[in-house]
DNA sequence: CCCAAAAATTAAGGTATCTTAAGAAATTCG
DNA sequence: CGAATTTCTTAAGATACCTTAATTTTTGGG
């Protein structure tokens, strides 16, 4: 674990074995099993997640008692709900595991400490966030320029696997399509 | 100028006197007009422009030559092409000034060089990133909940004043409405 | 103040996508 | 292995929103 995070940091951030260990050191190791929540609604999202190993949503139930799935994340991803772990304030959504799941986690607290401790650390969470940002906006852009069924198609080209790892509804409430629309989209597709 | 910089920046981190000036020395002010471009499609985004004064409006044209707004800036705004500045790839958008617009503006190298020189502002960008990760997944959720019309009456209750700072089809544009559309909205609610 | 250009409205017809409801297929687990 | 549960498919009817095209209203520069 401890190599695969220092591999994920080196990306980014050059740290010395000095820094990597004091980070690590405050990095509480967890697995969660398939179906465990690692947050749920109206709650404060305490942490955030790096995930080692295993597949997590974000997810919130709608008026009408729908899940709607706005975020999936594996391996050498962080998450956690933004909002409520950066405000404080109770989270709307959920996040929980799809497949059994070990994950690193830090809490506000610790990860303030470990900012004024290691001020490249600041730098490395400061790109982190910039690359989420640059993806949610891609996000946005591939919701805003393309119709249901080529939002399906560019899905399953970009990432293949979680066509397998992922029951077919979820990928359909993450496209933001109705499960049923997208079984008739594939059928014409074929 | 100095002033209003400095109060925005003590919203987020204290600066003492020294590294105010440093940082403001590095900040270039310059006016755009009216309908001019502070970035075009397929150029590289070389700034970061801080708005001291005005209304900017960021753009892309559709396969049919539609122009589909994704963001408006105002005073006290941060505003850039994320992922064209920081990626330093062209551009698939364009910035452009809605009414005469007075700014401060950066370079990367410039942000850089000023990184590493003062570590506060790291964490400022960290935590001015954060926000608008957040603003950002906001809006998604915005669009993910709310069918047309509640986005407008959202929209206008949330800003009033852009409704009357800016025109209604480019707010249409915006909130991914046809004009018409929103034009029959507007009837049908009076 | 007037005219050209820009912005907003109206209306008819069309379509992508949803809703509901049911049944079929696939997984899971005792 | 078999029953229960979960997931996927089919189909008919409904609707939110778009397209096109024309007309009206507003705005701003000379």
């Amino acid at each position: 674990m401890k190599e695969q995070i220092k591999t994920y940091f080196a990306r980014y951030v050059e740290f010395n074995d000095t820094e990597i260990d004091g980070i690590y050191s405050e990095l509480k190791p967890r697995v969660f099993q398939k179906k465990e929540f690692l947050l749920e609604e109206n709650t404060v999202c305490k942490h955030n997640y790096f995930i080692i190993k295993g597949v997590v949503r974000s997810y919130y139930m709608d008026e009408k008692g729908n899940e709607k799935i706005t975020q999936f994340a594996i391996d050498n991803w962080w998450i956690t709900n933004m909002e409520s772990f950066i405000k404080e304030t109770p989270s709307t959504q959920y996040l929980q595991a799809l497949e059994e799941t070990t994950v690193l986690y830090l809490s506000k607290e610790t990860l303030e400490k470990l900012y004024s401790k290691y001020p490249k650390l600041e730098r490395l969470f400061r790109i982190i966030t910039e690359n989420m940002l640059i993806a949610n906006l891609r996000k946005s852009d591939i919701f805003l320029q393309m119709r249901s069924k080529e939002r399906y198609t560019s899905f399953a080209e970009a990432v293949p696997d979680f066509i397998q790892r992922v029951p077919q509804y979820m990928i359909a409430s993450y496209l933001e399509i109705t499960p049923e629309y997208l079984s008739e989209l594939r059928r014409n597709t074929k």
